[in-house]
DNA sequence: CGTATTTCCGACTACATCGCTGGGGTTGCT
DNA sequence: AGCAACCCCAGCGATGTAGTCGGAAATACG
């Protein structure tokens, strides 16, 4: 299923963050919203949450901006996207309790599990990874 | 992620029909709602959707009602999903088109596909299995 | 010290979707 | 004919999503 725009906007925050993380990076919510065609005051909101959820360090005042907690490689993108699309209690309609709603409720956790198992698996390093490819085979595309 | 409300109703009543299919049988709306605590009009439009789609066979008239259309292990509940929580065109907003959020595009596609991967391969018959193991072991707790 | 720049905080709006209800129409058994 | 079931679609309230806005707090710099 697909992300929101919330995750979606702040994952590709985050990629801009560690691309340039190794020398100590640091982005301004502007730099960061104009260079992905992103409302400036919106993404404002998702780069908060991932401070507030130790994901992100802000520094304020002018030259101020953003970078990441901790090395590309240790944020696993299942704690971002909790983050980001969290804080949305009270789950559902409160489970029917005939034996058919909860086989289905079984199969719903099953899915939830394989999702997870990405999430888990995958650091925001492997995308950075996955970026630097994509980016080096357009690169041969125009020789 | 958790399906919708339309999809657990529909689900939940395709188990109730497998669960009389080796003896042709044939269930009313009314019948189906208030044994699960479904809003009966409401239920009507999903058993709708199932029978376009090719999975449910209905009957119009006094003594009607809705029947598989063909045996459980011959419905997948990929097909049943797609038919239930379908019919939403317009995908997202046009994916942005940088590197950037191709990564995160690619990320959506592995989540889908394994999202995928378990919806279609499991049958209705699957689902009644797990529901029958359930009321087996109940009973067993009784004893 | 003052000002400009940046993050921080919370409220607000517009729009879509979801879960559900209702009013008829159609079919077909008896 | 008459009733019992499905059929179609229109609408409604609550909720969530995407985006906007006004202004307060922090801080670099002249």
């Amino acid at each position: 299923m697909a992300f929101s725009a919330k995750t979606e906007y702040g994952l590709v925050s985050l990629l801009e963050l560690a691309a340039i993380h190794p020398q100590g990076g640091v982005l301004q919510v502007a730099e960061i919203a104009s260079r992905q065609g992103i409302p400036d005051r919106y993404l404002e909101q998702m780069l908060t949450s991932l401070r507030r959820g130790g994901i992100l360090l802000s520094i304020r005042g002018p030259r101020g901006g953003y970078q990441l907690a901790r090395p590309p490689a240790e944020i696993r993108i299942a704690e971002v996207v909790a983050c980001l699309e969290g804080e949305v209690g009270s789950r559902g309609s409160a489970a029917r309790q005939s034996p058919e709603f909860e086989v289905i409720g079984g199969l719903q956790e099953r899915l939830e599990q394989a999702r997870q198992a990405i999430l888990e698996g995958t650091s925001l390093q492997d995308l950075l990874d996955d970026r630097d490819l994509r980016l080096k085979s357009q690169v041969m595309y125009f020789i």
